[in-house]
DNA sequence: TAAACTTACTTGCAATTTGCAAGTAAGTTT
DNA sequence: AAACTTACTTGCAAATTGCAAGTAAGTTTA
């Protein structure tokens, strides 16, 4: 009964991710609610990149069904839903670094502020724990 | 003139990312040869998750394109190219090592050996050191 | 030495995805 | 009530993907 059953083309876990998340646009949303805040359609639609409405909205449903994100009804503006990563989206954070390092290594035009660059080397800890209670503060 | 100047969305060190190896394929590749030594077309194409012959190809010139391989003609079979991790490419491990951690914790049916995942938590640096060590050897 | 085999692509084609921009329905503000 | 805002949806053309057959160059075999 294939209803209900993904196929996966392998149990490889880099395979795993690339099956998740592994196009051009599923990680900018959540840099953007990791770094910046951004809750919903409008503020992520608003980000440099320029996604397209068609592709943020099937992004937004992609993630939703990979657990990474939710998204409720905002009350105060019945007209908007908020997203919120999940945990296992907040989880994806040390990856977000470890990429933002490799970029601001091998892109000379990487707008990647120098002191973030470096408070990720030096204290990765306390940077995560520091994201992650402005996270929860939004 | 715009011939030789490319064109990036943004100058995020995610967006970076994403624009060099946001796909369901790259890293695959880089996983091949980083994990297994892995060094040729027939060997990529060989993988689990079964790439398309003119997906590989595409790939293949993208991340030479990208400084991330190099390709050379082996001398004992001319029709072979041999492609080489760049240092860009080598460092592109430890975002592997923390896509693993994170599919590990999120994908019950991983293949990631437990041992595997106990030394990256425990021992990322000598493992680091273990990987490259192994891969100056092929 | 020629035939058979292997290797790395290329090609043809249909399906799918992407990106642009206009359109639409629901909700809010004026 | 009209105008505006928000989150999509839609139409369409271009680009990409995936399948599988095809092709040229190089190697092996008989």
């Amino acid at each position: 009964m294939k209803l209900t059953q993904r196929e996966w083309r392998s149990n490889c876990p880099i395979n795993f991710a690339l099956e998740t998340f592994g196009d051009l646009w599923s990680l900018l949303i959540v840099r953007d609610m990791l770094m910046y805040g951004k809750s919903t359609y409008g503020e992520f639609q608003k980000s440099e990149e320029g996604i397209a409405t068609n592709v943020l909205a099937d992004r937004l449903v992609r993630l939703e069904r990979e657990g990474i994100i939710t998204k409720s009804l905002n009350e105060s503006d019945r007209r908007k839903a908020t997203f919120r990563l999940t945990q296992k989206g907040i989880d994806l954070l040390p990856v977000l670094l470890e990429i933002i390092l490799w970029s601001a290594q091998h892109n000379s035009k990487t707008s990647a502020p120098k002191e973030f660059v470096e408070q990720i080397r030096n204290d990765r800890d306390g940077l995560t724990a520091k994201i992650i209670k402005e996270l929860k503060s939004y």
